[in-house]
DNA sequence: AGCCCGGTCCCGCTGACCGGGACGCGAGAA
DNA sequence: TTCTCGCGTCCCGGTCAGCGGGACCGGGCT
């Protein structure tokens, strides 16, 4: 039996359970908002029995959409989304504050955590300039390049080995408690961004907010670094575990 | 035992596949955001060990969080319900006229679809009051009780029967390409809402916008109507289904 | 026509899943 | 203290849900 060529490429070691299956299914759905069912077992490596009967499957539970021939990704999953979006305790404190900053500033304003070298946006407040910027609520990007992801590097022990200069940055990251991104990400883009910590690194971060907008605007602000850690501090302490038992 | 009653769901027909077990359990979630085996199993009705295994397996591909005994959804549900979002091309066409409208009026704007009886709101563009609303990207409202929604029904061949005062309503809505909710889903709160149409009727609603802010400010603005349907016409004209076959 | 590609459906085989139940633990109650 | 209850975890033999090769159909090419 041999395996059949695959659009993505990824090693494929046969999955088992029936749950792997559906996860794998599901992820081909990341890059391509229609796939048919040929292209899922391009892309899954799964026989096309199977890819057909757990799609068809899962399009009766809403988790896909089936139009004519090609399946997208279902309201139900979207919903489930949401929930856990809505549902997290940090977004929730943050939320005034992020709002603030941004009416304040007219920057955007952003929370985010970190999963090993990529944050994950959580929540995202701005105008319509924050739709030019790569941040999307639900999205990653590389920790290492954003103000949020070295504001959460700073203050975490780094699994990986991190480059040299990275490291020097983020130990003056760690002393002044922000960090800083001047168009590394986007150019012309700069934000300022500071960890959820508790006061005397008290544990890891929980998450980390930031300012973004034109370098221009974020140069001349007056007091943003101050306004952020500020911030932080307020939100750490409406949302900081209780007990760490 | 007062909160077990609360937990039974309805007696189950037993879950055959797969599938179907993992939906019911993620499922349980919804309203609590934090669950242990024990609460699942009350929940879904399923076998302890059933639960327990498929919650184990649900926690290693990242769909659920484990903290120590309680379980929450993961960040790869939350990563696909904003893929899904994401990759709706209304939302997308609709995302710049939404910030427009907010930018302009100073008010909530919203964009949503109807779902049987229900609206589920795709995006949401506002400043701080718009937390005080109900509704939520990725949540659910009952269609009769919201600007959005009448919208769409007047434009949707209704399946269940209505009650007579809201036909008419809808009707009145269908000529004039206008939909008010005047304070009913939140004290205070009113609501301008347009159907995203092609002109004379062609087909079904693709979804819907709405302004909504305190009933004073609405009222008090000026054009507010014409200015959202031609939001919507624009909106359709770049979103509209290119070949109904 | 002949060919290819994609979707659907069938059906006998089998190993992934099932779930009753044993076990250990910690928190009250006796 | 001891008993008990509720909880999470783990085991293991039985079995059926799911598997997947392959037949079939239809449409779009050459």
């Amino acid at each position: 039996m041999s395996i059949a060529v695959r659009e993505h490429a990824a090693a494929a070691p046969t999955p088992v359970s029936m749950i792997d299956r559906v996860v794998r299914i599901l992820d081909a759905f990341e890059g391509a908002d229609g796939l048919t069912l040929a292209q899922v077992v391009r892309r899954t490596g799964l026989p096309r029995s199977s890819a057909h009967r757990i799609l068809e499957h899962l399009a009766e539970v809403r988790y896909l959409r089936r139009d004519e021939h090609t399946y997208r990704l279902g309201m139900r999953i979207m919903e489930l989304g949401a929930l856990v979006i809505h549902q997290d305790r940090v977004r929730e404190a943050a939320a005034p504050h992020l709002h603030q900053l941004h009416q304040v500033t007219g920057l955007v304003a952003h929370l985010a955590v970190l999963d090993d070298t990529q944050v994950v946006y959580l929540d995202k407040v701005g105008n319509r300039f924050g739709t030019l910027l790569p941040s999307r609520v639900g999205g990653r990007l590389p920790a290492a390049r954003t103000g949020v992801g070295k504001a959460l590097l700073a203050h975490t022990p780094h699994p990986g080995p991190l480059p040299e200069a990275l490291l020097a940055e983020l130990a003056h990251i760690r002393e002044r408690g922000i960090a800083h991104d001047r168009e590394e990400a986007v150019r012309g883009v700069a934000c300022v961004a500071a960890p959820i910590v508790g006061a005397g690194d008290s544990g890891p971060a929980l998450a980390a907010i930031s300012v973004c907008g034109p370098v221009g605007q974020v140069r001349r602000a007056p007091g943003l670094a101050s306004m952020i850690r500020q911030a932080a501090a307020r939100i750490w302490r409406t949302a900081a575990p209780s007990v760490p038992a």
